[in-house]
DNA sequence: CCCTAGCGGTGCT
DNA sequence: AGCACCGCTAGGG
């Protein structure tokens, strides 16, 4: 599937910015359309050099506050009480719809690939689903640690298993090791 | 537990 | 167009 080809605006600008938390400092990318990268501390950064809140528009300042707050409350295994706009439009159509399905996956809940490829009408795509799992640009917010393997085992994680065990402890979930 | 076959999207040639 | 990856799954020792 193609990518989905987008053609450069002036409005367009991308800003990367550090998000300090007790778990370790994030890194979140934005665009003109919102956030668009979100990044593990210690994880492979986003592309562009970290700048200062001061050296970015005031709307990026918003939503930044807005991701720092967010992700407060997911570190927490609680559902956020807002997101900043979230610009996924990196990712292939079926990437994005497998990270839309995948964002309404409540706190405590679970899926499994195989049912996220049945919600998406594609029974027998569960192996590509996993594959947008680990292409999923804004881990944490959008809730691809929800997402285990059907025999209730944790399947895979892009930031690292660790990450994702810590992520469903919080959240009460539990898994078979 | 292991192995195998079948599966679908993606990225690289 | 072809091909080799994979955060998968179901079935069978």
């Amino acid at each position: 599937m193609a990518r989905a080809p987008m053609k450069p605006k002036d409005s367009d600008f991308r800003h990367t910015l550090a998000i300090p938390t007790a778990e370790g400092v994030f890194l979140a990318r934005f665009s003109h359309r919102g956030l668009c990268e979100l990044s593990f501390p210690g994880g492979r950064p986003p592309r562009g050099s970290v700048e200062s809140t001061a050296a970015v528009p005031a709307q990026v300042r918003r939503w930044l506050a807005q991701t720092a707050a967010a992700l407060s409350r997911a570190l927490q295994g609680r559902a956020p009480r807002s997101l900043p706009p979230l610009d996924l439009t990196a990712g292939t159509d079926f990437q994005q719809e497998v990270w839309r399905v995948m964002s309404e996956i409540q706190p405590g809940q679970t899926r499994s690939y195989g049912e996220l490829a049945q919600a998406l009408r594609r029974p027998h795509a569960a192996r590509a689903v996993g594959g947008a799992c680990g292409a999923n640009p804004i881990p944490v917010l959008v809730p691809c640690h929800r997402v285990l393997a059907g025999n209730r085992r944790l399947g895979g994680f892009s930031g690292g298993l660790d990450w994702k065990r810590r992520l469903l402890e919080r959240e009460g979930v539990r898994w078979s090791e």
